[in-house]
DNA sequence: CTAAAACCTGACGTTGACGTCAGAGGCAAG
DNA sequence: CTTGCCTCTGACGTCAACGTCAGGTTTTAG
């Protein structure tokens, strides 16, 4: 398919894909007349490729990570980079659930004002109640194997 | 305190401390020279603003919320607002799982190459297992009330 | 064939939260 | 008084992921 129809499909914008391509993100192979070809993996690959930048990676981090999403093999080196990553992403998740809370509970107290913070434990709408958010399962250890 | 104090306390640049009085996040008494002085109150005024922040609130956004964050006072317009920043952060909450289960998934799976998905339920380290994150509590209705 | 739509390669513009530099004044210590 | 650190106000620089425009070629519809 060509770079519109591949656009339309994963829901991104052609300038998107043509800097993908010049990050090394994506690659094509290319019509006689020049124009950018692609196959049908291309339309999950470029969904990874927003799934990673909506998790806050660069393009860099997402070039040096994208080989091993692909094939699934990982060297020791980017198993740290890996976890690295992931410990990162659960710092930033535990950052926006306090400050999801936080705007939560204001919106609770705005909501019922004449209710008590005990009466709020029996709402429908608990405020923080069963979230039960796991941070890590890595941080016990941090994998230091090829250094 | 002057502004390197306050910097340092709340653990932020100075510049990114008069940034904030420019764009009405924090104000400021002066010195008869012209010196910016600050409360107490200031530095945790400064985290609670790095914690908008963090959560991928622009300037604007938490100038609009910042009145009802500080006395409690919400009225129904603003209720909107918070409701829809609650939503937001939520779904950029569950788009960080996902990245960071996929993340996950790579992780457990290179370190383990030899058991089996089924072994991974048994590990001390399960993928996925007991998370049940909430996305929300609030998307049954969206509380349009002033609207 | 012709007009429209899609594609190409540059290359400059945008946005947000600051970093950084320049030049000048303020403040406690010796 | 001077040294040295802190502070002030501009104002330009940065970085990332694109948006957008210019000027030209290719493909498609009629």
């Amino acid at each position: 398919m060509r770079i519109g129809e591949l656009a339309a499909r994963a829901g991104v914008s052609v300038r998107a894909l043509r800097y993908y391509e010049e990050q090394d993100l994506l690659t094509s192979e290319r019509s006689p007349s020049g124009q950018r070809l692609y196959s049908e993996g291309a339309v999950e690959r470029v969904l990874l490729i927003q799934q990673l930048y909506a998790a806050g990676l660069p393009s860099r981090k997402i070039v040096e990570l994208m080989p091993c999403m692909v094939s699934g093999e990982v060297t020791p080196e980017l198993l740290d980079r890996l976890s690295a990553e992931r410990d990162r992403i659960d710092a930033q998740i535990a950052d926006l659930v306090r400050a999801r809370d936080r705007l939560h509970g204001l919106i609770t107290t705005a909501e019922n004002p004449n209710t008590t913070s005990l009466d709020a434990l029996q709402s429908p709408d608990p405020p923080s109640a069963g979230r039960d958010f796991r941070v890590s399962g890595g941080l016990q250890e941090t994998r230091r194997r090829g250094g």
